[in-house]
DNA sequence: ACGTGTGAACCGATTCACAGCA
DNA sequence: TGCTGTGAATCGGTTCACACGT
């Protein structure tokens, strides 16, 4: 199920990455309140996350913290969005504008990531050249070309279940490596193409059997 | 980070919960093509799960395969419905109805899963009485109450991050047992309250360092 | 002395291999 | 024979413990 990447001699699993995330994010709250310098122990202590786990996953790209002193804030956010490459914009694309899809359109979150929905497509040809949360809804026979022609990697799925692999496939082979699929439908797709799921249906039910624990 | 869970005499790890879901997911999708038994190997063939993964899964509720031959489709929804609890209706709530939960209120496909959001708070009193997605929301200041004397177990947080920590205290306080945490912070909670996060920026970073990666 | 960086030990989850039942 | 159920082996990620730089 987990990813695992390789990249020259380090190599880490796809965990590291979203916990250098969640390391980028609490530093950037740490510099909001004017902290300079800090330690492992005390930047982990709110994220469930252990000092060691920290200083580790770090250390995978080069570790720049300082001995008997800790990690300088403004640093390490740089590092982090140097690593992750937030520190640039990134258009993707989103295919399927159901209910779903229109709620993720009109999200206006993903702006804060540097991130911002650039084509949506859909193959229903009576939404096609409408608008949702400002972005125009193009034709599904129009994505290949234009995710070429743009050079997108990044794309969200939110269509029904059943097409949601063929949609995924065309997506590979128009060039896209990363997909967040919102669709409960595991995707078989090429290795070297990360596939993030967000499976409300198995988190849901997951809460409900533990809710039923007494 | 995973949270373990022990049941009599058997433990499992949430990973396995979740893949029951998805489990339960295709064993529809097979009845509903007038499948009726099944075996492991081909039940996964298309999950990203092994078969022996999905025996041992289901080993830990008891095992419903005849050897030799495979699992009975009709009773293995009924055996896996009836662990995750989800064949009955769950009524929960959701707390802070800004963007990102008012998308959630608007999504009507929680209704699939027998879950119905049946309150929803906010804080913000000029919001309170008015509707979204048919639920009328609530001030904060009854949320215990209402929890409380409706029994309710699970709660979905949409608030901004740094008031997720208080909400989420106030839930579990009320007798909250589950929750599914949207705001981008760790919620520290005590052992027996299962969180699960869905933290979109971490997931989106995820995908760009990936995207990057040539 | 202090806190990082990291090899070694540990631990849990996945995979292997096969005994056992239809 | 075919496929399940499960102990044993394996594998990878987390934690431990400490050497090292400041």
């Amino acid at each position: 199920m987990n990813k695992k990447i390789n990249l020259g001699k380090k190599h880490f699993s796809s965990e590291t990455i979203k916990r250098l995330s969640l390391y980028l994010r609490n530093s950037k709250r740490l510099k909001s309140q004017g902290v300079d310098v800090i330690s492992s122990d005390k930047l982990t202590e709110l994220l469930n996350v252990t000092p060691e786990q920290f200083r580790k996953d770090l250390s995978c790209f080069g570790g720049f913290g300082k001995r008997g002193v800790g990690y300088n804030v403004e640093r390490l956010i740089d590092e982090i969005e140097s690593i992750l490459g937030v520190n640039q914009q990134w258009d993707i694309v989103l295919v399927g504008t159901g209910k779903l899809g229109s709620a993720l359109l009109g999200f206006e979150g993903f702006s804060q990531f540097n991130i911002k929905i650039k084509y949506a497509f859909d193959s229903d040809e009576s939404k096609v050249g409408k608008s949702r949360g400002g972005v125009k809804i193009d034709s599904i026979k129009n994505m290949k070309r234009i995710i070429k022609s743009e050079n997108i990697k990044i794309a969200l799925i939110s269509t029904p279940p059943d097409v949601a692999q063929e949609v995924a496939s065309k997506l590979v082979d128009s060039g896209i490596k990363s997909i967040l699929n919102f669709a409960p439908r595991i995707l078989n797709l090429p290795e070297d193409v990360l596939v993030s799921n967000v499976d409300m249906a198995s988190e849901l039910e997951s809460l409900i059997f533990f809710a039923k624990q007494k």
